[in-house]
DNA sequence: TTTACTTTTTGATATAGATCAAAAGTAAAC
DNA sequence: GTTTACTTTTGATCTATATCAAAAAGTAAA
């Protein structure tokens, strides 16, 4: 599945895949795993092959934040931190038993380094995220609980019912009360 | 100043830096000009070395919506169209007599397959953008109005005091008259 | 099949910000 | 310096969603 996904972005030759693959690892995480704190430094790019993880942030009140949920298929990492060796502002955290790969950053430096091919794979890579973050910013700033919760599910129609309501709902930027009874009411009609 | 821009990303040496920059070309552009219609595929990528551009789109109620503002020294296109040759869904328009390079989408190309750097480039400009969109994202998502007005203070302190009211205040998810009240009592403390 | 715990739903009330309408500023045009 | 056009501010009211509180439903353990 990753090889799919990253021919799909790319055409690296054969060897070049096999490579670019080798430079991986195959890790099996179990759910409610915390894989990055806020504030470290994220030192993995990690593509779910099966499971879902989300990243999420605290606000000052406390209370969770999801900022993002990576599901089967997608690249999942703390974006900017791990490419601009900053702290990271989220965490990250698995929400089901997964099967992840995983890439260090110096891993992918090198292959970075070695490889036009490979920048232009995190280009393209980084302009789909853009294009993704841009239409959630468009969903959640000017739009009613009901077509945010609509956004969701075309967004994530695979994730959609396996997280818990809370988590959706600070994802929307709404209460899970709000998210409740705005499903609610979408059954009803 | 795009020199300088530049180079602050990627160390081009000064042949390439050379070859690069004539691929750009200068352009002064007028108030009010429309630079991007919403539905065309963007095919320039801009640097406004001096003057304002924004980009925005219309609600289903005609309402204009500022999605961002381009100060002097930052680079300006319709991101997602731009790359991903699809339609954007924005307009881009310059809101000050400007001064601005432009590359097109096939010279950029160009550079992109010539340069290993150029890719580099780009992929690291991206990263940019996306950390700053993430930004809003979350100012708009989870803040006041008046914490949300101190956001743009701080993201764009140049522009704040050098565009319309109105722009300003859909830029952050508000309407006009809830940011002049909001600015007012910032200044009564 | 009870007990304990977590998540979701429902109800009542409060509020930040929206909306509608008009007045006050500001600036360009004649 | 008066008219015209646009932008910002102010005022009064309305509403979607938040908040607070508790009941119901679901899940897992004992």
């Amino acid at each position: 599945m990753i090889t799919d996904a990253i021919l799909k972005i790319v055409p690296f030759s054969p060897e070049e895949l096999n490579d670019v693959l080798s430079h991986f690892e195959k890790e099996y995480v179990q759910k409610n795993q915390v894989l990055l704190q806020e504030g470290q430094v994220c030192n993995k790019l990690y593509f779910v092959e099966q499971g879902i993880g989300r990243s999420y942030y605290l606000k000052k009140d406390g209370k969770e934040v999801t900022q993002w949920f990576f599901g089967d298929g997608n690249f999942m990492s703390s974006v900017d931190s791990f490419f601009q060796e900053s702290p990271s502002f989220y965490y990250v955290e698995i929400l089901e038993d997964s099967i992840l790969y995983s890439i260090s950053k110096v891993k992918t430096d090198l292959l970075l380094a070695k490889y036009h091919k490979m920048e232009k794979f995190i280009r393209l890579l980084s302009i789909e995220m853009f294009a993704k973050i841009i239409h959630k910013l468009n969903a959640v700033q000017f739009q009613t609980a009901k077509e945010r919760y609509d956004y969701m599910l075309s967004e994530f129609p695979d994730i959609s019912y396996r997280v818990p309501l809370g988590y959706i709902a600070s994802y929307l930027g709404m209460t899970q009360e709000t998210l409740s009874r705005t499903r609610k009411n979408d059954l009803l009609k």
